[in-house]
DNA sequence: TTGCAGTTCATACGTTCGTATGATATGATA
DNA sequence: TATCATATCATACGAACGTATGAACTGCAA
């Protein structure tokens, strides 16, 4: 609890940031959470945007890291892609907040933050590589990997964002047993999706 | 160009509420656009939540009725999927602000508009129910209707907003062209994803 | 102890926000 | 022409916003 005033706003900044995106949070809201004076994010990091664009970046330069090092893990192109589905769905993901800030950016129309251009190029990039290699020995089918990468991501990020609608509108329950049924259906969707030849999934 | 005010502060609302969102539109902006009255919208919607829940409905309900319409069309169940992944698609889609407007809604940790929360519903009841269908007669694979249903409906939407995104980080083009190559691939990935034996597309 | 850089603090500034208000204009009905 | 509901208008209001300012505090170096 005695973090630096730093860290303390770098992690309210995160969560709420995280929850209610940039606009709908103020900079007074932050500092009240992190029990900092009003003026502590110009002072610490310039501005309120800076503030974000440091949050963003303390999520996603961890969770860019944690997908590349298990696309270079052992495995095969599949299973590897399997791991980074199952790791992007995890209720206890290493950063829960970025398929919610992600595309929330990502909808509207202006410039992606830098940080979060960064992550998602090295990210697509880091999973083409994956599926290129697949193609390569045959296991994953034919296609614009950039493409085929996109299809892959698209699920767990959506599942992630939309889990919560889903219960409300479809009555589909989420508790516990319910959320790894889901993403054994992720799964299994995404190894359809590019799978040479049909795949059960584990 | 001589329509109603009313009419008018409805599209120029849609229009800057789909690519920007709620908070970052003004009601100034929107009379501005809509040469209308700063205080046009308190007249004649109530508030500024309530054109936005107007603007929603504008494009939701067409949206919705159009998916309906192509369900009970001819064709197949996956004949009939993939005219939906393709109208969700096409730039020239009825309504092209829904995709952005859904997500960041779904993005934030809010309770969703009610005229989005009755468009999600009716959407996935009526996919879920396709997806039904074509698992009686054999040709879609077994699973909860309902989270096949949503990982059908991931990969336009994700397509359809990070398609800006995707050109900027990965250089794929988008222009012309490339954009139907696009439309083919999500076509085919939505098939394999969903249907019981391998196939192709179209 | 003095001096000083690094922080924290209360408070103020100027802007923009959504909405309210009351006057004025408009056009159909009597 | 007189009436009256409907609509438009300029403007005001109070609140919230991000940031700026300068004083007060802190702890270490001299």
């Amino acid at each position: 609890m005695n973090m630096p005033v730093r860290q303390r706003l770098l992690n309210a900044g995160r969560d709420l940031f995280a929850s209610r995106g940039f606009d709908a949070v103020s900079v007074r809201e932050i500092t009240a959470r992190a029990k900092a004076n009003l003026g502590a994010i110009t002072y610490h990091f310039g501005s309120k945007e800076a503030l974000y664009h440091a949050a963003i970046d303390s999520i996603a330069a961890p969770f860019a890291a944690m997908i590349a090092d298990v696309a270079q893990g052992p495995g095969s192109p599949l299973d590897r892609i399997e791991k980074i589905v199952r790791a992007a769905l995890s209720p206890k993901s290493p950063q829960p907040g970025i398929p919610p800030m992600l595309l929330r950016e990502l909808a509207g129309d202006r410039p992606l933050p830098p940080p979060m251009a960064r992550m998602m190029k090295r990210n697509l990039e880091t999973v083409s590589r994956l599926i290129a290699d697949g193609q390569k020995d045959g296991s994953i089918r034919a296609g614009d990997p950039a493409l085929l990468a996109v299809s892959v991501v698209s699920q767990p990020f959506y599942f992630k964002i939309a889990g919560r609608a889903i219960e409300q509108t479809l009555g589909v329950p989420r508790g516990g047993d319910a959320w790894s049924h889901v993403i054994d259906h992720v799964v299994t969707s995404v190894r359809r999706t590019i799978a040479a030849t049909p795949s059960q999934g584990t």
